[in-house]
DNA sequence: TCAAAAGTGTTTGTGGTACACCCATGG
DNA sequence: CCATGGGTGTACCACAAACACTTTTGA
């Protein structure tokens, strides 16, 4: 501890925010309107408080990009390389955030504009951000097979084909209408939560994620 | 970027150093020699130099402990609580490194001693660090399952039936002697490396790891 | 009565698990 | 020749994959 402080590296948190929007997993993003990378797209992020864990920062970001608060977010990955901001030693915690499908965004004060990106085509990004997008979206495909994660995306209440298409959203693939309901249902982590209305053909049960249900640690794959 | 750089925390990497010695999964720990938690046991870290990106210190730590290089590491997880460390806000990115079993080990300068420490029965440990090295273990053990990261804890050539007790010592459990060799050499990641001298039964042939293998992202778990 | 979406079972294949004996060597 | 550790195959079971038609509703 005997090191001057003034050589510590900054600390930020960066937001990979998902949400799925037009049958199409988007990712929020806001444009810079200060250098390095004026005008260009990134994923929102800030400065740690001095008394506020990593988390917290997070979730903070989070909220004032988004308004939400109580979605699933969890840490990703800490990018620490010296040369990834070209103003000095920033270090970066990024965080992965799911949040549910109809959100309106809203520009924070230094950013010049915030809107989704389908992560299909995305723009190029500042920094190191499009390699960070990139790890957070392996990291979400790969929680998906593994855990119930995938209904942080959706709104409280959905129908089965809703879900089966966010998983296939995501995924990137098809995935069997028979198979998929069989083991979402064995899985027991949905209650049923009425019907829906809003139908051209027969309508749909809706179901919930149950509250007693965790999200995480399935022992096996729930979606090979 | 207004902020004035004396608020930033201090930023640190700790690496959790498994081995195995004796049948047994053992980590590396440190005595402090100087407060707070004078006395007490640590895991090995340090602050992270100007120059040098986050797993460029981490393996420096490495080696300044254990003198290895080119062993395998990864990053754990970024621990943020701004109580963590008394003296004031300090972030440490966790490290998790295997090293292969018989290594010596060196006090640094900054301990009073180090020596390796059975995994079964740890001290009480400074800061944070006992919940640190109990999310490296679960990670390790998720891992041991999932991919091949179990062959960075021996020698470069070994047998079927260390391997398979280098397993069961890690996993805490017992396994099938002719599903676990089935499954480990149809997994095609090894290759015959001649055969083993000293022995008071039947030789067995060695192994070593294919280097065209990759440790990493199986499809389907090793051993379930 | 037609269009649109919801809902439902069975068969086949693959992979996991359990389990016991013979082989090669050194003392 | 015996003690010690090395090495090998099969039968059963559970779960994953593939696959097509009937039901309910609104227009």
């Amino acid at each position: 501890m005997a090191r001057t402080q003034y050589h510590y590296p900054a600390i930020t948190v960066d937001v990979v925010i998902f949400t799925l929007r037009d049958d199409d997993l988007q990712v929020l993003l806001i444009q810079r309107k200060i250098p390095p990378f004026e005008g260009r797209w990134a994923i929102p992020g800030g400065f740690v408080e001095a008394s506020e864990s990593l988390e917290v920062a997070a979730r903070r970001e989070l909220q004032e990009e988004t308004g939400v608060r109580d979605v699933y977010l969890e840490q990703l990955y800490t990018f620490g390389d010296p040369k990834r901001d070209p103003r000095g030693r920033v270090v970066t915690v990024a965080y992965l955030a799911l949040v549910p499908a109809p959100m309106v965004v809203q520009a924070g004060s230094d950013a010049a504009d915030a809107r989704w990106w389908s992560v299909a085509k995305l723009p190029k990004l500042a920094f190191d951000h499009t390699q960070i997008l990139q790890y957070a979206l392996k990291r979400l495909r790969y929680k998906l097979e593994y855990s119930a994660v995938g209904f942080q995306l959706l709104p409280p209440a959905f129908t089965l084909t809703e879900i089966q298409k966010a998983y296939e959203t995501v995924l990137g693939e098809t995935l069997d209408k028979r198979n998929f309901r069989r083991r979402i249902l064995e899985a027991d982590i949905l209650e049923e939560a009425g019907v829906a209305g809003e139908s051209r053909g027969r309508p749909a049960k809706l179901y919930r994620f149950r509250d007693d249900a965790v999200a995480e640690v399935k022992t096996r794959r729930l979606f090979p």
